[in-house]
DNA sequence: GAGTGATCAGGTCA
DNA sequence: CTGACCTGATCACT
């Protein structure tokens, strides 16, 4: 990929009011950036294939990739930061020790125009007003500050005390920093935010403007109406602790707040504040926003939190605790003729029960047991039995002559490897950094990842595999109306996790009537998905707009897993990342994909195919259906 | 182990 | 400025 490239199409890009934005600050320059440090494997200097894999230099590595991959040395200590670190332009805190302090000053007032993507502030008007883009890019930005202070305080663990709250902490500094949208609060609707979005922390619900009290779970905003201010409930938060009723995916029991006390016997409530609001609202018809919470089925001890839309509330009455306390209880009931949201989640919990409750079910489990959670396949839409024949199986399959010769060498960690131990060789490779949280999450897009492999004595429960372990996530192949078969999920996906590996046979190159090659030499859209820099000092994750590198073909024509079935879209929900670990000393690389944001359940599972550079014919790229408004019309 | 309760340090908004 | 509040991670205990 152009890796210098600015005109890409990152969340955020379009439609800024560049004159009301306060305080633009870049991440990435206008000029490709050229290491001089050719330190560090496996992308050191210039150009190289993947370790493992010494094939001939493509012609397309030359002609269409000139900018050479950025090495990741491992900073040492004192060490000035130079040309590599232009990136972080806005990182006031090392201005101090840079060299060249007046050229940086200069580069930022030239490319402050030229920016507004991913990084910097939100302009004021959408401050107030969001719509779709602005809410993706906040939660992108929240998440991938959450998961660098969540990988920060994994490194921390050992020293005792103080409470992990990534979430807090980057909801606080995004707040700080104008990282927010639909700061107005408003009844009804808010811009951007979608019926079935999903969301794992609260702040994130705060930062979007759906929700905007970080725990309480009624938010309500005082309305003049006839020269009264009248206060009214804007949104609540159903997530059990009160006992709601939410069995039926059309009503809902909620109950007020107060009456809990911690030491004291629960006491009665009273009808101030929420409770209040709830009640003005009922009287006046106003619609509420209902935000559901409920159990992760991947993650159980964390929440997940779908909106639901819009309910009013059709009754209210005072009930008696088991404890003799009185209780307000609120009766919503869902606006008709929205689309499904909760609702879904029901059905999907009726499948798991009993899996023949699945309308079009053909197969319960594609992969005949070769992963250890089962892949239904389903058709609602034709007669179609199922895809074309094909092999299941759930790893790479590798020809002999691209195996490693050199001896690989694993870590020499007892139990499991653990964050911020250097003598770890695997954490060494990269680049000192814990390549997942404590719960498995990707915290950094990076050219390589390294696990660790069966040549480390570490555990098998070390966090640091996490893309050998297969499938988590409760997978689904289906038949789209259009676009064949396809790919989606049952459970809902939090950004950063790991979905599945590409399987299929490593191969030397592709013939062009393979619809099931994985190419890892195609021109791909540039996303940012890091922490950006500048929102904390420790952050020293390089921009992620990496060239792609290395010639990596992997047919699932004969041979494949789930991912075969995933589709491509000009405006992806998933993203593959090279991982490498070691086995019966040798080396492996696997291409494994990650969630790119939180994905709902049923939604399909999606990936940028790239556009290859070998067609001299463009009338052999595919015609693009992926409906997204940012669709370049063909792939392939 | 999985599920649950207790505990505790944290945020925002009114 | 204080305090209420349907947090989220962790640990002890079934």
């Amino acid at each position: 990929m152009d890796g210098g490239s600015c005109s890409n199409s990152v969340p955020g890009s379009a439609n800024f009011d560049k004159s009301r934005v306060l305080d633009v600050k870049p991440l990435r320059t206008l000029v490709p950036v050229f290491p001089s440090n050719t330190q560090g494997p496996p992308f050191a200097s210039g150009f190289p294939p993947f370790y493992p894999f010494n094939l001939p230099q493509g012609v397309n590595q030359q002609t269409h990739n000139p900018t050479p991959l950025r090495s990741f040395p491992v900073r040492q200590p004192n060490e000035v930061p130079g040309e590599q670190h232009e990136d972080d332009d806005n990182y006031e805190d090392e201005v101090f020790d840079d060299p060249k302090p007046l050229r940086k000053r200069a580069r930022k007032a030239r490319t402050t125009v030229a920016s507004g993507d991913f990084v910097g502030a939100i302009g004021l008007s959408q401050r107030e007003d969001g719509d779709r883009e602005v809410v993706t890019n906040v939660l992108m930005r929240f998440d991938g500050l959450r998961r660098k202070l969540s990988q920060l305080e994994d490194v921390k663990e050992s020293m005792k005390g103080g409470i992990k709250r990534p979430d807090l902490k980057a909801g606080n500094i995004l707040m700080s920093k104008g990282v927010r949208t639909n700061m107005k609060k408003r009844i009804g609707a808010v811009p951007g935010v979608e019926i079935g979005d999903i969301f794992f922390f609260r702040f994130e619900m705060c930062l979007v403007g759906l929700h905007s009290q970080s725990m309480a779970g009624i938010d309500y905003m005082i309305v003049k109406i006839n020269l009264e201010d009248e206060p009214l409930a804007v949104s609540i938060v159903s997530s059990g602790g009160y006992g709601d009723e939410t069995e039926d995916s059309n009503f809902l029991i909620y109950s007020g707040h107060g009456g809990i006390n911690k030491k004291e016997q629960a006491a009665d409530q009273k009808l101030e504040r929420g409770n209040l609001a709830l009640e003005r609202s009922l009287h006046r018809g106003s619609e509420v926003r209902v935000i559901r919470g409920m159990k992760d089925a991947v993650n159980t001890s964390a929440k997940v939190y779908v909106y639901d839309g819009l309910y009013t509330i059709q009754e209210s009455w005072l009930e008696k605790a088991k404890s003799g306390s009185s209780t307000f209880k609120y009766k919503l009931v869902r606006v008709p003729g929205q689309p499904n949201a909760f609702a879904i989640w029901k059905s999907i919990e009726k499948w798991k029960e009993m899996i023949s409750s699945r309308v079009g079910l053909i197969l319960p489990d594609i992969t005949s047991g070769a992963e250890k959670i089962p892949v239904s396949l389903v058709n609602e839409v034709d007669e179609e039995k199922g895809p074309a024949c094909f092999k299941y199986f759930a790893a790479v399959q590798y020809p002999k002559s691209f195996k490693l010769t050199q001896p690989a060498y694993g870590c020499n960690c007892q139990n499991a490897c653990q964050p911020g131990n250097l003598n770890c060789s695997c954490i060494r490779k990269n680049e000192g950094d814990f390549p997942y949280t404590a719960n498995g999450i990707l915290v950094s897009r990076k050219p390589l990842i390294h696990e660790c492999g069966s040549a480390c004595p570490c555990l098998a429960n070390c966090k640091n595999r996490v893309s050998q372990s297969g499938l988590k996530i409760r997978l689904e192949v289906f038949k789209t109306k259009e676009r064949g078969w396809s790919l989606r999920s049952w459970d809902p996906v939090r950004a950063g996790t790991f979905i599945c590996q590409y399987a299929g046979e490593l191969i030397d190159k592709t013939s062009e009537d393979d619809d099931y090659v994985f190419d890892s030499t195609r021109d791909y859209e540039s996303f940012s998905w890091n922490c950006e820099s500048g929102l904390i000092d420790s952050s020293t994750d390089a921009s992620d707009n990496y060239a792609i590198p290395s010639p990596v073909f992997i047919s699932a024509k004969n041979i494949g897993n789930v991912a075969r079935f995933m589709n491509h879209s000009c405006d992806p929900n998933t993203f593959w990342q090279p991982i490498m670990y070691e086995h019966s000393n040798e080396s492996f690389l696997c291409i494994a994909f990650f969630a790119l944001r939180h994905i709902p359940p049923m939604t399909e599972l999606t990936y940028d195919y790239g556009i290859s550079r070998s067609y001299t014919d463009p009338c052999k790229k595919k015609k693009c259906l992926c409906g997204s408004s940012k669709c370049r019309g063909h792939f392939g």
